[in-house]
Formats: structure tokens, C-alpha cells, sequence
RNA sequence: CGGGGUGUAGCUCAGCCUGGUAGAGCACUGCCUUCGGGAGGCAGGGGUCGUAGGUUCAAAUCCUGUCUCCCCGACCA
């Protein structure tokens, strides 16, 4: 490709509106515009590496034996309202009407649509297991679109879905697929976790998140420094303390603690701590009512687990002001367990602490020295809290870290959820009809482009995974309109590069040296070629790699199998 | 959905408080000089100041409505 053919905006500041790293230099290197929140045009810079992940993906699905199709984004209510989700879904399912008034939704994810055809077309056992894919926009009204692509409503996902006789045989196109997922990443050069997670509204029993580690991540990851555990933090359970609870020392005390409404706030105007202090939050009951939460101080609320507790709405909404006064008599930030009448579930780390600080239903005051038992009854106590760095793994594979990820891929066994709503059957080798089980297999192709750039970038731009750099080398003549010498160097090995088959992007503006530096390490070509009537004297040519410190002197006679060379080093 | 911001040239922003008829840098066009890490000069093109209404002799500026986009948030207890 020539540069001056190729519509390529870089901007050298950030716009204003970019937040994250991989979208300030996805808009500044020219990859993608927004056209509306969390709505974007792919321009060709973009698009090239997306089609790169995208074929990674698809050569791997065909490996492993999956089926291409190409689904509607377009879908009727009718599926939606058979399988149940119509009303389940939400408001991320965008809903509308067509000129006849009938309904229909844009497409967050194609279960239903699958589930359809395979009901209609397969009869026989005889035909599974089989599984079907596809590279498809999806749309999913987010309340908050956010981070560029990442996070964006309209997005590119390869979704599969597999059909089988019984379980057995979904465990094990399940395991294929979680091979193929680990062989996707692997290629595309991600630093990726798999782990174990909650299935969502997509439902189902067995799941497992493919995460890209990176501080931006919007979900957190538990993992045993020895590597033998790896889960989503809002499924891990956190054990209960062992050993008995250290004996109250001293007596229960009411203190002011006048606009201390945080327990930062407070633990540090009474010169404690948070771990020694409790919080209680309120939340809806499922029928009217509210529900206390007691916490450690330092501890955060799962709410995975919360909605399991009896007598919790679901999901979890966390109660009104109002609400919270007319059941404590005080407002937020001095709720305490001692004397509250309503309901109250007691994680088991709060449940271990004595000689505690909490609130105490009394606006600007609270209670030092409390003790369960003596001041309070003691509590049933459940688990209710995120694990945090430093606790034991519930797999007993040592101390727990945990850092951010991004979800770039979810496998799921679903069972029979959408078959047996849907009424999908085939016959077994007795003439009897079986509900067929299913598993599901999403990948955020569009995500995964944020998510490399996430993980691969330094101060002067993008750095990509050689696998969907989308450019591999770039050549960059200095003075080329002014040096015929160098101009037809320059064309001369562009000719040959093309006709390698090596993906090449020459440089054949009037472009300053400089500039061109600028925008090749911004758009994160692997390899740079520099030319110039200096290097043309001593039958030399210039090259340096995206993240080398220096360059190298190449004789020009060489260079295709040098460059041939460094590409091969990288598996491709 | 709640809260907070924002909207002036393609981009980054100033001007608004104190009303007087539109600015800078970068980018773009032409010419000249320069030419190995985002050059310089001269001359240009480009903006219904998000939008609708109101106040006023006069509105980018003050007032009201509305829309957009961004950020924070179900965890202050």
C-alpha cells in the first residue's frame, strides 16, 4: 500500500473526549471516528487489523471444526418472547417496530436465532454434535458506552453455538473450544488469563472468561500466585476465618463523630482502621422491605452472592435515603447492626471481628467496642464479600492477588435453557425424541483490538503483535522528491515486497523525515526501512524494529532476506 | 437511570464573569526557503459560536427549554 493512497487522519494531540489509552491512539492513529456514543466507522488503517483478528479467528474455528454462517442482525420478537428473554433481557435489547407495527429487536446475541434454525434443519442424532459460528455486529444499548471500542453498543463478535446428543458430548466440544480460544490468543500475542465466571443473562452452568490483563480492565480478576486457580472475583467463595474470635476487651462506647460519614473518614477521626471497623448497607428486599448488609470496613460487597440470600431483590438495588431513615432512624453514614430491626446477613469476616466500630442509627455518632453475642446477637453468618489480595485461594494453592482484566472471550455450557424454552429436538438411535444441549462460545473481535493495544504501547504510539500489525513493514525514503536515487531505491524494493507477498506500506509523500518517523511509530509498523542517498553511498539501507532502541545498517543487496528473516522469527 | 461537566474552524483550545458583531496554535491551499526526529516566511480558504426561544438598540457572552458528547456512580452507610 502507498501512503498516498490511503486515507490515513493521524492526530498529534488526543481529542478531548478519549479517556483510555487504546482509544486516544485508535483516534489518533487514524483507526477509527466516532459517529455517535459508542457507535464507530472503521477507517482502513483500523479495519486491517480487525480483519486480521477476525481471520485468526476464523481459521481457528474452521480448524476446529466449526461451521460459518451469517445470522440477521435484525431479529423478530417472536423468538425472544419463546425463549423468554423478550421480557428478561432488559433495556440493553433494543427494541422497535417496523411499518406493520410488528416487533423487533436489534441482535445482542444470537441464541435464539441458532436455536431456530437447528430445530428446523437437524432431525437426527446422527448429525452431532455440531457447531456453528459467525463474525457478526452486534448491538447491545449499554447504559454507559464507554472506553472507545472497548466498551462500545455496535461491536464486532464471533459468536458459536454447539449442539449434542447429551452433556457428555458438550463437554467435550467445550474443551475443544477452550483449547481453540487459548490457540486464538496465543497467535494473536495476547497475555490473557482463562477463568472461571458467572454465566450472566446468557445462562447456563460451566463458563469460563478469557481475560487480557491490563489496569484498564473493567472486571477483576482472583489468581493463586502458584497458577493453579483463576476465577472472576464474583464467583470466588471466601472461607469463613478459622480459629475462635478473639474475646471482647473492652466495653461498648457511644462517641461523636460529627460529618465522619466514610468509613475512611471515620476509622481515621477515631485513629483506627477500617478492617477493625463494620459497614451496613441497605438494599431492597424482594418484597418491599429492606435488608441490611454488615461488612468489614475494608471489604467490598459481591454482588453475585447477595442476590443468592433469600428475601433480596434481584438484581440488587441498593435502598433510597428515604427508605434507609424511615427503617434506622438516621440517615446513610451511621447505620449500624446494634438494635436494627430489620433483616440483617453478616459476612463471615465481620462476623470475626471484637472490640469493633460501627454506626449507630444516630446522625454523627458511633460505636466503639462492640462485641457480637454481648452487644448483638450473634450472627448466622454468610459470605457475602469480594476476595481480596492477600486471602488464601479456596483451592488451598496459596495467597490470592488480584488485578484487572478485560473480558475478550466467554465460553458457556448452557444445557438446555434455549432448546427445551424452544422446543429443540432431535431423535436418538431409539426414535425418541431428546432435547438437545448446547454450549456457547463468544469472542470480542472488536475488543480484542483495544485490548492488544492496551497491553502493547509505549509513549510514542502503538506497538502491535506482529500477527495483526496491520502494515508488517514500512519504508521510508528521506528526500525522496528530491533524490532519484532514493526514489527509485524506494520503488524498486516496494515492487519486490509486494511481490514477496510481504504486507508493505511505502512512505511516498514529501512527508519530513520526522513526520514520518512520528506516524510510523504512532501506527505501530513492526519493521522501518529508512533510505536516503547517505545509505545509497555506502550500499546500505537503515533498519529499525518498533520497539528497538537503535537501528542497524542493512547492505541493500540483503535486505529482502533480512527482513524475510525477521518476519519468520515471529510466527505469523 | 442519578450526579457532574461539555458544545466556538478538521484537531487542541482562548474569548463568556463585565453584551458592541470571531480569535490563537496545529492542520489545509499557493509560492519561496529548508530537508535524518512533528521546519520557517509570505499570501490564502474555512466557523448559522450545538439547537429553539426569550431579554436587549445590540447576544458566542445574560435567561429558559432542548439535544449532543464526556466523566463519575449501583460501595457514602
Amino acid at each position: 500500500m502507498r501512503l498516498s493512497k490511503l486515507l490515513l487522519p493521524t492526530l498529534r494531540e488526543s481529542p478531548a473526549d478519549t479517556e483510555i489509552i487504546s482509544h486516544q491512539l485508535m483516534v489518533r492513529a487514524g483507526m477509527v471516528r466516532q459517529l455517535a456514543a459508542g457507535i464507530y466507522t472503521w477507517l482502513p488503517l483500523g479495519l486491517k487489523v480487525l480483519r486480521r483478528v477476525e481471520n485468526i479467528v476464523r481459521e481457528e474455528m474452521n480448524r476446529a471444526g466449526a461451521q460459518e454462517v451469517l445470522m440477521p442482525g435484525v431479529q423478530p420478537a417472536e423468538l425472544w418472547i419463546e425463549s423468554g428473554r423478550w421480557d428478561a433481557y432488559g433495556p440493553e435489547l433494543l427494541r422497535f417496530e417496523d411499518r406493520h407495527d410488528r416487533r423487533f429487536c436489534l441482535g445482542p446475541t444470537h441464541e435464539e436465532i441458532i436455536t431456530d434454525l437447528i430445530r428446523r434443519e437437524i432431525r437426527s442424532y446422527k448429525q452431532l454434535p455440531a457447531n456453528f459460528y459467525q463474525i457478526q455486529t452486534k448491538f447491545r444499548d449499554e447504559i454507559r458506552p464507554r472506553f472507545g471500542i472497548m466498551r462500545a453498543r455496535e461491536f464486532l463478535m464471533k459468536d458459536a453455538y454447539s449442539f449434542h446428543i447429551d452433556q457428555a458430548s458438550l463437554t467435550e466440544t467445550y474443551e475443544v473450544m477452550y483449547a481453540t480460544y487459548s490457540r486464538i490468543f496465543d497467535r494473536i500475542g495476547l497475555g490473557y488469563l482463562a477463568v472461571t465466571a458467572d454465566t450472566g443473562n446468557i445462562g447456563g452452568s460451566t463458563s469460563h472468561e478469557f481475560h487480557v490483563l491490563a489496569d484498564s480492565g473493567e472486571d477483576l480478576i482472583a489468581f493463586s500466585r502458584d497458577g493453579t486457580f483463576a476465577a472472576n472475583v464474583e464467583m470466588v467463595g471466601c472461607a469463613k476465618p478459622d480459629g475462635p474470635r478473639a474475646p471482647p476487651g473492652t466495653d461498648m462506647r457511644s462517641v461523636d463523630t460529627p460529618d465522619q460519614h466514610s468509613i475512611e473518614a471515620v476509622s481515621e477521626f477515631l485513629g483506627t482502621t477500617p478492617d477493625r471497623c463494620v459497614k451496613t448497607l441497605m438494599v431492597e428486599g424482594s418484597n418491599a422491605g429492606i435488608v441490611a448488609l454488615v461488612l468489614r470496613g475494608d471489604h467490598d460487597l459481591n454482588v453475585i452472592k447477595a442476590q443468592s440470600l433469600p428475601g433480596i431483590a434481584v438484581p440488587v438495588r441498593f435502598a433510597q435515603a428515604h427508605d434507609i431513615e424511615a427503617a434506622a432512624g438516621c440517615p446513610p453514614g451511621s447505620l449500624g447492626p446494634v438494635g436494627l430491626s430489620v433483616q440483617t446477613f453478616v459476612d463471615h469476616a465481620a462476623a470475626a471481628l471484637a472490640d469493633f466500630v460501627c454506626g449507630a442509627n444516630n446522625e454523627g455518632q458511633h460505636l466503639c467496642g462492640v462485641n457480637w453475642s454481648r452487644d448483638l446477637p450473634e450472627p448466622e453468618s454468610v459470605d457475602i464479600r469480594n476476595i481480596v489480595s492477600g486471602d488464601p485461594a479456596p483451592d488451598g494453592g496459596g495467597e490470592i492477588d488480584v488485578k484487572r482484566g478485560i473480558e475478550v472471550g466467554h465460553i458457556f455450557q448452557l444445557g438446555t435453557k434455549y432448546s427445551e424454552a424452544m422446543k429443540a429436538t432431535v431423535l436418538d438411535e431409539n426414535g425418541r425424541a431428546v432435547t438437545m444441549t448446547m454450549g456457547c462460545y463468544g469472542i470480542g473481535v472488536s475488543r480484542i483490538v483495544a485490548a492488544a493495544i492496551e497491553q502493547n504501547h509505549d509513549d510514542n504510539g502503538i506497538i502491535w503483535p506482529p500477527a495483526i500489525a496491520p502494515f508488517h513493514v514500512a519504508i521510508a525514503p528521506v528526500n525522496a522528491h528530491k533524490s532519484t536515487r532514493v526514489k527509485a531505491l524506494a520503488e524498486s524494493l516496494y515492487e519486490r515486497f509486494v511481490t514477496a507477498g510481504i504486507d508493505v506500506l511505502l512512505c511516498d509523500g514529501k512527508d519530513r523525515p520526522g513526520v514520518m518517523f512520528a506516524d510510523l511509530e504512532l501506527i505501530g509498523i513492526p519493521h522501518r526501512l529508512v533510505l536516503s542517498d547517505r545509505g545509497i553511498d555506502a550500499g546500505t539501507l537503515e533498519y529499525k524494529g518498533r520497539t528497538d532502541a537503535g537501528s542497524e545498517d542493512i547492505p541493500i543487496e540483503e535486505v529482502m532476506g533480512f527482513i524475510q528473516d525477521k518476519l519468520a522469527a515471529t510466527t505469523l
